[in-house]
DNA sequence: ACCGTATATTTCACTAGTAAAATAGTTATG
DNA sequence: CATAACTATTTTACTAGTGAAATATACGGT
């Protein structure tokens, strides 16, 4: 703890630290892309991790918390894979997650009689009253992050995350 | 605080699916942050799987490529505990990096001689081999993400993903 | 010098997530 | 009406990451 942090500039923030690092040791790289995108992983991954301590609480995982949210967003019970396509995790999570969610009698499998290989997914009240009491309380946090931002600079920022994010998501087909 | 219509368009991405099922169900809550802190933890996720993939062709993890950066942009070698600091991972996952890029000849482990305690972490020469030719197409990768944006508005968004961040690190201290 | 407390790293036992194989059901084709 | 090819989900065997205990060292007060 004595000389943890060597030199302490005054308003350099992590991302700029690290930029810093790398044009001392690499002055050849242009470093400024992670200007941006080392902001945006590094703040997704904090407000995630912050997102598992508030869960706690409730007695789910956040990966089970956005199953339960899938669900309680939709009009009509989801099969298994529409669960896995907007989790970004693998169709055997899903099913972990569902096998407990059914435990804690929060989620029920019901089958689909058009097709007997389809599970279709649907919430119990006890599975919309966690949601409904759990939901308002992230969004208030994640609203939090933005404190100090009004309603124009959200806005522009949305603007141009909504571009990085189509760049990003057209990367991802193989 | 309304900054987009809820109302399906053609063009809707991910983000906005999300809140226009919201919408439909939960009219009650008020759910703009999603659009800025949605991408972001989004646009975070699939960077670094989309990295992860990358990856696979070096023979190391981002994990680890992430220990093998830290100590390649450092100009001296650095702790296990300054490498933990800045990885976001425990400990005991820097010790496993650490045996690894150990066994794979790409870090080396020295003693201290002011603490015995404490264990000093520097780059082989293959090491560093590893980052100079990785990390500028990491770099590269991430400035397609960014394409369409010109300087301004990456600096526009920088700027105020700087202040997002500042929120979410000091929601991380208590 | 000695003891108690603090700190840095490692070890251990466990959990979450995965890819690939297995299982079960559907559809198309001859 | 077979049966091959395809699809949805689950199971299996494995890997990565973790918190807490263990280990080893340092340091402050007396």
């Amino acid at each position: 703890m004595v000389f943890m942090s060597p030199a302490p500039r005054p308003d350099e923030d992590f991302t700029d630290r690290v930029r810093r690092e790398w044009a001392e040791t690499h002055p050849d790289v242009d470093t400024s892309p992670i200007e941006v995108m080392g902001r945006i992983t590094r703040i997704g991954s904090q407000a995630l991790q912050q997102l598992d301590r508030a869960l706690d609480a409730s007695g789910v995982s956040r990966a089970e918390f956005d199953v339960l949210c899938a669900l309680a967003r939709s009009d009509r019970p989801l099969r298994a894979s529409e669960v896995t396509a907007v989790t970004m995790l693998s169709g055997a999570s899903t099913t972990k997650h569902v096998d407990r969610l059914g435990r804690l009698g929060l989620v029920e499998r019901l089958p689909f009689e058009r097709d007997g290989r389809v599970v279709l997914l649907h919430l119990t009240e006890a599975g919309r009253a966690l949601v409904d009491t759990e939901f308002p309380q992230r969004v208030e946090r994640d609203r939090r992050f933005l404190e100090g931002l009004d309603e124009d600079e959200c806005a522009v920022l949305a603007g141009l995350l909504r571009r990085i994010a189509a760049n990003v998501e057209s990367g991802l087909r193989p």
